[in-house]
Order: C-alpha cells, then sequence, then structure tokens
RNA sequence: GCCGCCUUAGCUCAGUCGGUAGAGCAUCUCACUCGUAAUGAGAAGGUCGUCGGUUCGAUUCCGACAGGCGGCUCCA
C-alpha cells in the first residue's frame, strides 16, 4: 500500500528541555488526534524516533512523525503487536513471548503457547484486545539494566536469548531489534489509567503510542507457525498476524483490498474460467491446461516466440531427460541434487528429469567448432524442467513442480557481455509491457558476503566482482530502481530479476538475467578469436517470463481473467435474441473465423438475458447480439464488458473493429466509447 | 520439509450428539422464443479424499497417508 508523505511535516518544532514532546506539539498547533495526529516525534539531532511522553534535558528540535505516515504506521502496529502479546498472556497465562514487530500492512507477534491457536482463540484474542485498547492504558517506558532485564524476564526464555545477543540484534532474528535495538535497554510498561498500577510489561526499545486507546483500527489476520529466529533448525512458535491502521478508512480499505486480491486468485479463475487445473493424480504441482487456458498459453508462446527470432534468437529444442553426467559437469548434481526429482536406473546409468535447460544448449554450442563471427549466438526454447519443490511450497501457478521457461543463453565475447545484456533488459522489459505490465523495478542478486551462504557458491572472487559490475552497470542504465539482494544469487553467478507490479500493486519476480562464467570453463566451451586462438566464451542465461506456469497466473491475477482481447480465450460470442437469429449469428462467426477470431455462438436453450449473464461471468471481450432489427438491417449489436453497448453496427463494420482490435494487441478493454472512436 | 487448519455431487457449501446424506449453481430433458447480468418444470448426479483401527454398525470417533489452504524455511 502507498504510503502518502506526513502531513503533519510542518518543519521542525522545538522541544524545550524539561518539557515533553507531546506539549511542544500541542502548543505548535500540531494535531493528536485523527489519522493525521502526530504519534510520535523524530529527535531531529540523533535521528531517532521517540515517544510523545519524551523529555529532553537540553531543548530538542524534533519533526511530528504523523500516524498516516510509514514510521506512524509502525508505531501503531507495534503498539497494536504489544496489545496483542498482553491479550495472549491474560487469555492464556504462561504463553513464552518471541518478537512482535511491525510489518509491511501489519504486524505480528510470536509466542509459545500451551497448545496452538484455532481461529476461535484469535476471535477472543481480538475481543480482549478491543478491551485493552479501549481501556486507553499508558504505555510508559522504562530504561533497566541488563542484569535487571534478566532478572525481571526470568520467566521468558526467548526474551532472555535476546537479551545475551544484544548488539547482534541485526542476526538474531528478522524484527529483533524492536525489542533490543539500542544501546540502553527498555522495559514498556501499561498502566491502568485510572490506578496508575502496571498491568502488564514487555521489554521493548519502542516508541510506542501514548495510550492503547491511541489505536484507531485493527484486526487480526490469522494465525500460522514460525521458526524460531527464522532457522528451521529451531523450534516453531505460533504467529499472530494482524493489520492495524491510522483510521477506520484505511483498515477497511485494506481488507478491501485482500478481498479484491482473493477474486482474482487465479486457482479460483483457474477453475471458473475452465482454464486449468492441478489432477491429484498427476500430482502435486503440476498442471493440465484445458482447451481454453491453452489458448492463452498459446497465444503468450508465439508472441514470445516471434518476438525472440525478430531480436536475433535461434529456436532450439532439448529433451526432458538426461544422463547424470550432465548435470555433473554443469555442477547443478552435486550443488542441487535435492531439488531434482530422484534419478531413474536404466542400462546401468541413471536419468535426471530436467532441472535446468542450459547445460542441454551447452552441448548445441559445443557441438562444432564456433567461429567469433557466430557471436552473440542465442539459444532459445521453451524448455519444461522439473524440479522437487518441498510440499508446502507449492503453490497454484505460481511455484510449481513441472514448469515451462522461455529460457535463453546467449554466448558471447566477455567483451559483447555488457551489450548482450543492455539488449537482454530491453527486450524483456519491452515484453513485459506488451502484455500489459509496466510498473516494474529491478533486483540485483549477488553472492553477498554472508559466510554461511558462500558454499554455495563457485568461481573466483574476481570472476564474482567482474560478473556483477557488469549486470550491476547495465541495470543503473535502466534508470528503473534497483534494489540489492545479496545473498540471493544462482550458484553459478550473479542475477538481475525484474520485479514487476500487477492491476492491484504486488509485485512478481518475472525475468531473470544471469551472468555465467562457471559454466563455460566446466563445459570447455570455446571459439575461435580473429587471430586464430582458442576463447572461453561468456554465457548470458535469461528467461523472459521466468516461467509460462507463473507469467500466467501474474496475468491472469493482473488482469482479474478479463485477458486482452488478442489473449482472451473467447474473444466474441454470438447471443440471438430468439432462435430465429440463429442462422444469422452462425454466419457471422464464420467470418469472424475466416479472419482467425475465436467466436462462440450461444445456441442454448437459455434466456438472452442469461446468456448476456454467462458470456459476463466468462469474461467475454466482445458479446454480439443480434435481434430481427438486427437481422433485417444487416446489423449486429455490441456489448461490451463493461456492460456499455452500441447498436445497429453494419457487420462488415463488426468484423472489421473486431479484428482490428485484436490485431492490434491492445491490452486494454474494449468498451462502447473506445471502439467506436477508434472504429 | 516443519506447524496449524481443511477434504461431503463438476463447483460453492449445509448436515449426521455413530444407524450410509441435502441445497444452490453447473449438466441433461421438456415447455417457453423473449432486446442487454439468472424463465419455469422435471431428471440425473455422492463407497461423505484413501487405507487401517475402535464399534453390533463409521461419512461422523482415533491413527497413518494423499491432496488442499495459511504461514515458516526454501526457491538454480
Amino acid at each position: 500500500m502507498s504510503t502518502p508523505p506526513s502531513p503533519t511535516a510542518v518543519g521542525p518544532i522545538r522541544v524545550p528541555a524539561g518539557t515533553t514532546a507531546q506539549q511542544a506539539l500541542k502548543e505548535a498547533g500540531v494535531p493528536l488526534k485523527g489519522a493525521d495526529a502526530a504519534v510520535v516525534v523524530r529527535d531531529l539531532a540523533t535521528g531517532e524516533l521517540r515517544d510523545l511522553a519524551w523529555t529532553p534535558d537540553a531543548d530538542a528540535e524534533v519533526d511530528a512523525v504523523a500516524a498516516s505516515s510509514a514510521d506512524g504506521r509502525a508505531v501503531i502496529r507495534h503498539s497494536t503487536a504489544h496489545v496483542l502479546a498482553q491479550a495472549v498472556q491474560e487469555l492464556f497465562p504462561g504463553t513464552r513471548l518471541g518478537i512482535g514487530p511491525p510489518v509491511e500492512n501489519g504486524f505480528y507477534y510470536d509466542f509459545d503457547p500451551e497448545r496452538p491457536f484455532t481461529p476461535e482463540d484469535l476471535q477472543a484474542l481480538e475481543k480482549k484486545m478491543t478491551e485493552i485498547v479501549r481501556a486507553g492504558q499508558h504505555f510508559s517506558r522504562r530504561e533497566i539494566s541488563n542484569a535487571d532485564a534478566q532478572a525481571e524476564l526470568v520467566h521468558e526464555p526467548y526474551k532472555l536469548e535476546l537479551i545475551g545477543l544484544k548488539g547482534g540484534a541485526g542476526e538474531a532474528a528478522e524484527g529483533a531489534d524492536v525489542e533490543v535495538g539500542g544501546a540502553q535497554l527498555t522495559m514498556y510498561d501499561n498502566l491502568d489509567p485510572r490506578s496508575g498500577e502496571r498491568v502488564w510489561t514487555d521489554l521493548c526499545r519502542g516508541p510506542h503510542l501514548p495510550r492503547t486507546s491511541g489505536i484507531p483500527a485493527f484486526s487480526l489476520t490469522r494465525s500460522a507457525a514460525a521458526y524460531w529466529r527464522g532457522s528451521e533448525k529451531n523450534p516453531q512458535l505460533q504467529r499472530v498476524y494482524g493489520t492495524a491502521w491510522e483510521s477506520k478508512d484505511a483498515h477497511k480499505a485494506y481488507l478491501e483490498h485482500l478481498a479484491e486480491a482473493e477474486r482474482r486468485d487465479h486457482r479460483r479463475l483457474g477453475a471458473e474460467l475452465d482454464l486449468f487445473s492441478f489432477p491429484d493424480e498427476i500430482g502435486s504441482g503440476l498442471v493440465v491446461f484445458h482447451p481454453k487456458g491453452g489458448v492463452v498459453k498459446r497465444e503468450m508462446e508465439d508472441y514470445v516466440r516471434a518476438r525472440h527470432i525478430e531480436e536475433g534468437f535461434d529456436y532450439v529444442g532439448t529433451p526432458h531427460i538426461s544422463k547424470g553426467g550432465l548435470f555433473e559437469t554443469s555442477g547443478h548434481l552435486p550443488y542441487y541434487a535435492d531439488t531434482m526429482f530422484p534419478p531413474m536406473e536404466l542400462e546401468n546409468a541413471e536419468y535426471y528429469l530436467k532441472a535446468m535447460n542450459c547445460p542441454m544448449h551447452n552441448l548445441i554450442f559445443r557441438s562444432r567448432g564456433r567461429s567469433y563471427r557466430e557471436l552473440p549466438l542465442r539459444f532459445f526454447e521453451f524448455g519444461t524442467v522439473y524440479r522437487y519443490e518441498k510440499s508446502g511450497v507449492v503453490h497454484g501457478l505460481t511455484r510449481v513442480r513441472g514448469l515451462t521457461q522461455d529460457d535463453s543463453h546467449s554466448y558471447v565475447t566477455p567483451e559483447q557481455a555488457p551489450g548482450e545484456i543492455r539488449h537482454l533488459l530491453a527486450f524483456v522489459l519491452g515484453l513485459l509491457r506488451d502484455f500489459g505490465l509496466d510498473d516494474y523495478y529491478l533486483e540485483l542478486s549477488t553472492r553477498g558476503d554472508d559466510p554461511a551462504k558462500q558454499g554455495k557458491f563457485i568461481g573466483s572472487d574476481e570472476e564474482w566482482a567482474v560478473a556483477t559490475a557488469v549486470l550491476e552497470e547495465a541495470a543503473k542504465e535502466t534508470g528503473l530502481e534497483l534494489v540489492p539482494d545479496p545473498g540471493g544469487a544462482a550458484f553459478y553467478g550473479p542475477k538481475i530479476s525484474v520485479q514487476a507490479r500487477d492491476a492491484i500493486g504486488r509485485t512478481w519476480q518475472m525475468s531473470t538475467i544471469q551472468y555465467d562464467f562457471n559454466q563455460p570453463a566446466r563445459f570447455g566451451l570455446e571459439y575461435t578469436s580473429a587471430d586464430g586462438g582458442r576463447q572461453q566464451p561468456v554465457m548470458i542465461h535469461s528467461a523472459k517470463f521466468g516461467s509460462i506456469e507463473r507469467f500466467f497466473g501474474v496475468l491472469t491475477e493482473h488482469y482479474a481473467g478479463a485477458f486482452p482481447a488478442w489473449l482472451a480465450p473467447v474473444q466474441a460470442v454470438g447471443i440471438p435474441v430468439t432462435d430465429e437469429q440463429v442462422p444469422y449469428l452462425h454466419d457471422i462467426g464464420l467470418r469472424l473465423r475466416q479472419r482467425g477470431l475465436r467466436f462462440e455462438l450461444d445456441d442454448s436453450d437459455d434466456r438472452m438475458q442469461k446468456k448476456i449473464r454467462t458470456a459476463s461471468k466468462q469474461k467475454v471481450p466482445f458479446v454480439l447480439i443480434a435481434g430481427a432489427t438486427d437481422a433485417e438491417a444487416g446489423a449486429v449489436s455490441f456489448r461490451y464488458r463493461d456492460g456499455s453497448q452500441r447498436n445497429g453496427i453494419p457487420v462488415d463494420t463488426a468484423v472489421a473493429e473486431i479484428a482490428a482490435w485484436v490485431a492490434a494487441r491492445s491490452n486494454a478493454d474494449p468498451t462502447a466509447e473506445n471502439t467506436a472512436a477508434s472504429g
């Protein structure tokens, strides 16, 4: 969700020594209630966020941080997480606390309870939280020494562990710095507003809202297990997720966003629109495309294949299985055997299902002597690969066990590499744009310097440095936002990935471009250079969609199933007002089909209104209705997805309009307005 | 792979405190021939995910497995 700039950014405010920040804000006229209210202040001297109750020893300059700003929302969410933890410990005494940071769009808190939480527990917790919020307890900050904290938290083993890790909190766990981030440990006490009595307390860095009643809107969303400190070697805690916002409206908008995402879920739409399914009999993560899904898939592939050939790629083909030696050579088996399907034994050899296409393309390169004159040499195919994804991660079309990559490998001289990467980036971004995805950023995945991860990478430091620099340079040239991803590289080299935002703002990893200096060496690839010497090429891997399946899923969600006309499984449906017009529409259908358009005639027993509803639910872009009036005039009436209509259009015009719209590959929805203008 | 939840007709879901089940939509048949999101009537459709256990009897209780969902970890 987008974060508006802080509306209370009225410039620095002076907090005199001995005065609370809240008092200073009040005098400066900064609102303290509502969605624009200041929830904390930023101390401009240190850049740190402070409670409104903060009383500086010397005069301080601060900025007010509004509830609706990114920082403000994080404070609200963090405070709500505390309220959740308090509710949990009240309803389930003896539950140990993990950590409870704010996250994007919400917060979570990890617990070690007697038994896992049920949905009913979440309801009860939400109710208890509402009571705590209504009670208006004060969040009161208290500095504490390590020794005192250890004594006070003797019943909280996870908190004790965090105290022990203090200083290295960054590595302790994602989110752990909200507990022990500062040099000085602090506790936050929840005080009853009437009696001042301490009703709950938690180790926390803060800052917090002044009172629990400052939480405008929240809800709990789900509970799930999560490994303590993010490692599967550690015990699992119960994580409760929730969301909290600066206003009821913002909260409602977020819940509506979630509902919209659910309506767009490609797994749901895949069944409703008869696009694809995952039969149990075949196996988890293995998709079958139905005729309608097959149309979309074929249109995607046809277009992408044609574009590759235009861009200088050679279309190749490779098998789905191979003897193990190939993947020994490539380095995959030694490093990634556990993500490949286990081998099948025949004729004294072990055959593996292909998990990647590059080794096979390398063999094509190596099949004869190569000259520098041939480079860049670009091999491309729709290569189907199989990966043994762990059972818990398989997810619709976005994480499958059998997938088809639109995979290419460019073999270039080291000097040509930067140019080829620029070429690929431009190509990839252009392709995504052609499919209607035009909002993206890049991610640069590098080897990073985490010592725990270095074992998975091959190649020398110098090679990595060169490869990374080349990719980074090309990525920066695009002018797109570039996000670092240390440690995320492939084992053989760094990569650029394109993250595309869909129609409702979610991001998806699509294309990847990888610079590989390892495989050419492992395969002994070489070409003859101008001076007659033998040189080793660099290979650049690139998948444009990533996988056809994933891209299909993303497109389905991006368009909410209402595919652009050029991709739509059915482009036009004919609906007769009475049976009399069936032959008339049948003839129009023939003309459309002769133009290569996908037309279906609805000659069922349903009433016309029902047929319109059916076509509408199937999200057909062009609905052609013909009654007696139309037939007599040699005309037809259009109804579009948005419900708009144009009546009495001559058949010649109608056919030409549909054909032109599809041929233009417009990603817009045809409507009465925009087709009348173009037709 | 780990934790929790779920699995009843093609789909969405009721239901059986243990005595083998029901609705809407979809499908099929018949009637209706109608101008922009559901015409009416009828029919058919389920070894209640699979395999074991407890029980006189299991779709219901217990266990294992499979598949799904939500997270975690992972994602060449």
